[in-house]
DNA sequence: GTCTATAGCCGGATAGAC
DNA sequence: GTCTATCCGGCTATAGAC
């Protein structure tokens, strides 16, 4: 219950959310968070029983900031379109990460969906939380099928992240980014 | 120069090929390859001197079916819209394997953005591959931004992937596939 | 060409001093 | 709570017998 021990499980955390998305997580090792950190590999242990419960913390902390940003979103405007548009915005910000490791949420869950089951699981809660938001924008906008549009939105994302990583060309990625919000505005205007 | 090593080679690369496609490049070790195939671990650096080159070898032949599919589309009509969905067609045959493991080029090529960047070039080539065919066909049917579109469809396709994948869903992902029809004949007819 | 044995390193996890 | 030392196993790669 000490305030000293819960300041350095939440800068494993940290360290680990970083590695697991630049380098993987099979990839990376206890050694490379001690390093990222200063904290000894053995006291890992006091934190977290094994790896996966890391991995198990940083996807909580992933869901924790995602919902931080979709709630600023709908604090910023009562329009469900414009909450699309500011959502896809934030996005945008980190198109430099995304050239150089992808998404990380779909890199996670697709490195994943090759381990263990109860890991892939795990890793596909950020997805399930945002198709459940954006489908609940598309249905305050009145439209019938707001969880296709949902899966819609999330798979362009997807799509445009891996091939925009794949090729390194952030200048496709900005393109493509503008086509989602036109995208976005053909489906929700009118 | 034997026949017999020639064989043992295929034999090797066949079964890295399934294994870095079911559980990742990084995830199949020496010991899985010889399990697979019966050829003792140590034999494997007679036919090549790194894990390294083992990738390299099984992209060569991931390219080298990729041009067989490809031909088989050539041969089979002169309509570039035809060709295309021929294509599209072929892919819907791996639904199940896409289910579970995603898209072979895909996911490879999202793992080694995270590893050494020479993986990671080489990773790209069957995009490559594709993009440059898929722009071929565009271009026959007289469509000016044709790289555009051949990146449109590679995108769409890798998004319906990484989401039917994340969420095991098949049902999606056949939807997703006659959607994704239908955009290339919106896009080539008249 | 084929196979065994093993080097040398690094991984996750543990024990126990302080 | 913190840190060191270490176990045990798996990894790529090599050496060398046959």
């Amino acid at each position: 219950m000490g305030t000293k021990g819960e300041g350095n499980r939440q800068r494993i955390i940290e360290a680990a959310d970083s590695l697991f998305y630049r380098r993987g997580y099979n990839q990376t090792s206890f050694q490379d968070i001690s390093d990222a950190t200063g904290i000894p590999r053995g006291n890992f242990y006091y934190y977290f029983k094994t790896k996966d419960d890391i991995l198990n913390a940083v996807v909580d902390t992933r869901i924790a900031d995602l919902t931080l940003m979709v709630n600023s979103c709908e604090s910023a405007t009562s329009d469900a379109r414009e909450r699309l548009l500011m959502f896809s915005n934030m996005l945008e910000h980190q198109q430099d990460d995304v050239i150089q490791s992808g998404c990380p949420i779909g890199s996670l869950t697709t490195e994943l969906a090759k381990d263990e089951p109860a890991l892939h699981e795990k890793s596909r809660q950020p997805f399930v939380l945002l198709r459940n938001w954006i489908k609940s924008q598309f249905e305050s906008l009145g439209l019938s099928n707001a969880e296709d549009l949902a899966m819609d939105l999330l798979a362009k994302l997807q799509g445009v992240t891996v091939m925009a990583c794949a090729f390194k060309d952030v200048e496709y990625l900005k393109r493509s980014h503008h086509e989602i919000k036109d995208w976005i505005n053909k489906k929700t205007l009118n």
